[in-house]
DNA sequence: AATATTTTTAAACAAATGATTAAATTGTTT
DNA sequence: AAACAATTTAATCATTTGTTTAAAAATATT
């Protein structure tokens, strides 16, 4: 009979092999990381795994939740801010989200795989994101689209452009290392130079016509 | 002693083998892709596959390359064409490149995966790109820079742009149908679209400063 | 200190997987 | 038709992989 876990103890085993497991899921994906693999980069015995987290499925379930909810934690808040213009949250929202693809750079790349492979078993972690189509954000710009200040296309675009010009870089950064005959360093001097550039690049697009 | 093919004979069990191959490796990757899934798929026998193609691994990198050079092929004729201006340049391409992406939408998220696990062994294929960086077209961009007529920019950011309103779509599909609660065929139809919006903002794009 | 509980370990299991073998079948050449 | 080569098949092999087990060690409770 398995055994639940009553006392977090120190922690630190349960912690060392989400991090191992965070790690790796996110470099290689998870059809391409072993049970073993995790458990020698956390250090610990392979049953451990086991014990703590009842199958590499489950495993995977849960580094995959906190994962997407990475991904689209910032945008949420931002999103609905309501004391802020649609221009002054182009700002903010890009700074701070190439922030974040700076400090987790394989994160995208991992989610939109996995997405394409398990849509199904993550589904339901989506519907959170369903939201985001009723934010102040879409609506300011919505609103402008009505007013005639910008022209009207459907909103799906509008997102799809902007998540395009902040994530896209990193989930395609060995191609683009190549053919713009970057490295790894320049490469990140890029991404800091376009959390200025790509809210000029987007209010440019939006205005377009 | 491993035997060589030395007629292709009918050609279509080692073809049945590779479409198999193609269609289950571009769906779900190579790591979770078994021998035997593919033997079913081409409905041959399982040792047929080794026969043929000596290993998985072999067999994946024959598919690998016809994927990349079909994911660049149309990008380097239409850049290097003498004939026809910036503009007439970008509407070509992304026509051309989106319409392809509408027959095969899977292939820019199956790249850029094993490109990430496996840049080692994928390093060499990726060489036939360099030239990219020296065509007709990033030439035009880069004199209407120094002429004043386009803002300054590293040329990585552009080849970035333009690639993400491109292909992006494609890759966070199931992402963008749940949040803009749009279905696979209304899905396609706003591709559609894109052939003719996104030139519109790239352009506006590019002269945004 | 004695006892119970939780955590860790080494070993093993069963299933899956990539690959091979040897025989059978089909096709080609003479 | 006979002989040879190429292709196909079923069975098997050796590893790998996810998971479990039972005992040992560490920790907590009484």
């Amino acid at each position: 009979m398995a055994k639940k876990v009553q006392k977090p103890t120190d922690a630190s085993t349960e912690e060392k092999i989400r991090e191992a497991a965070r790690k790796l899921f996110t470099q290689k994906g998870y059809a391409s990381v072993t049970t073993r693999e995790i458990a020698e980069e956390a250090g610990i015995n392979l049953a451990l795994l086991n014990y703590y987290f009842r199958s590499k499925e489950k495993l995977f379930l849960q580094i995959m939740e906190e994962s997407m909810q990475q991904f689209i934690q910032g945008v949420v808040v931002l999103f609905n801010d309501e004391n802020t213009s649609m221009d002054e949250k182009i700002d903010k929202l890009v700074s701070n989200y190439i922030d974040m693809l700076i400090s987790y750079p394989d994160l995208p790349l991992f989610i939109l795989s996995e997405l394409r492979s398990n849509s199904n078993k993550l589904a339901m972690k989506l519907d959170s994101q369903i939201g985001l189509a009723r934010s102040t954000f879409i609506r300011q710009i919505q609103e402008a689209m009505r007013a005639g200040k910008i022209p009207e296309v459907h909103i799906m675009h509008i997102i799809a452009n902007m998540m395009a010009m902040m994530v896209f870089p990193f989930v395609a950064s060995p191609l683009l290392k190549k053919i713009g005959h970057v490295n790894d360093k320049q490469f990140m001097e890029l991404m800091q130079e376009r959390k200025k550039l790509v809210p000029v690049w987007i209010k440019a697009m939006l205005k377009a016509r």
